[in-house]
DNA sequence: TTATATTTGTGCGTATGTATA
DNA sequence: CTATACATACGCACAAATATA
């Protein structure tokens, strides 16, 4: 435990104590005693109380002379499960209620490079580029941009505004049934914009998530670019 | 600039540093002078040497004498294919050479409910803890902390130590195959212990990743939680 | 109830690391 | 380079609160 990065030890050890409160998610769970700690990470008792006073300060953790330190429980986030059918109306109604999908702007512009090599059309055909707004028991969970090809779904701007989903509004041109080939994940700083529509801090995090989906015959017809605020969500992918 | 958290001051000057490279992506660029960085972040010009020697030391930027310090070239993200047989080595090796994976820290502890439930134990059953740091072209790029019975695989701490792969581990037990069932992910902001580890500013965020794998019978037999730095890398999910 | 072990809280001395002037 | 101030980390000892036999 003996590092010249800067770092003192008691930060982390209260990283480490931080690390078995999130593996461990119980809530007003007993954390090992100090001469336990003391002795995992390495480190003096007074190294370890000095932790969990830091850890104590911001609210994680309690202590009570003579019994132990007690974890605090955390504010859960909300799965999202990603599959070969993801629908967020059906994922997330089965957590929250009154899911909701909301037309935040709409706009027809020429195809870029990468749009077009995903959507299968030339270069500078029109697509529909669609900015949505994803809440759930009030609270922003997602905003999310979405490119259509204009000649194939002319009107889905209008039907996504109208029913809030966009299974719906595929199901209005004749499209039951599509399943998603591909995601990406990343994660990043959360953008000014997407801040104000998420209602998250300037220094908040989000999870980008880039998909394709495919109709039954595997010709791609929505690609999108998912921000998801990472402190009220996570992503579940079952294989 | 004087915050009793547990970070040296030239750690902070140093991660500042680093912002800087990240903002003005340029190869080859001049770094503000010694004393303009001491202005900018209100620390003696000493505490400036300090940060850049140990910035210099992982190689990130060069000092000429009489001339300046100078960034060098930062790479984009690399890509992590995940799908129901994820393999580190074979995966990184693809786009990078000597892909290596180390061992941090490994301890047996008593399962806890949520390990034990995952692994399929008895709450109490002895696991390896094993954490490990994966590195590819000298760039580390997550760490992970990897949770095994100890009955069942008593030597794999022993065999990653050697192998520096967790598939080979495996099959030294005799574990020729295994797929990974689910796996949620997440984003926060970097513990500083993973921060030290990764070599990335305290502000940086990570991708978690917690996963289950199993064997061929459908028998749980590894829980893990990997932190990948989100600037280097993105997870690939094919469906 | 008492007795004992466990756990947290406190004090003090010493050595080393950090940051400034 | 030295000098100074402060933070960090350790080791030991003991008191106070709690749990348990």
């Amino acid at each position: 435990m003996n590092v010249d990065d800067g770092i003192a030890r008691w930060r982390r050890v209260a990283d480490g104590i931080r690390t078995l409160a999130a593996e461990s998610d119980a809530d007003g769970g007993l954390l090992p005693s100090e001469a336990a700690l003391a002795e995992r990470f390495g480190v003096n008792r007074h190294t370890v109380r000095r932790a969990i006073a830091a850890l104590a300060a911001e609210g994680l953790v309690h202590t009570e002379r003579g019994r132990g330190t007690f974890f605090r429980k955390l504010p859960g986030r909300l799965h999202y499960p990603i599959g070969t059918r993801t629908r967020f109306s059906e994922n997330i109604s089965r957590q929250a209620r009154e899911p909701a999908g909301r037309l935040i702007q709409a706009s027809v512009e020429p195809a870029d490079a990468r749009i077009a090599a995903a959507l299968g059309l030339r270069i500078g055909a029109a697509v529909h580029r669609m900015e949505t707004l994803h809440v759930a028991d009030g609270m922003p969970l997602s905003v999310s941009t979405s490119w259509f090809s204009v000649e194939r779904f002319p009107a889905i701007v209008a039907a996504y505004a109208e029913t809030g989903s966009v299974s719906k509004a595929l199901e209005a041109h004749g499209l039951v049934d599509y399943h998603r080939r591909e995601t990406r994940v990343a994660a990043e700083h959360v953008s000014p914009a997407d801040a104000a529509h998420l209602a998250c801090p300037a220094d908040a995090i989000v999870i980008v998530a880039e998909s394709l989906n495919v109709d039954p015959e595997g010709q791609p017809m929505q690609r999108s670019r998912t921000r998801f605020a990472a402190d009220r969500i996570e992503l579940v992918f079952a294989t």
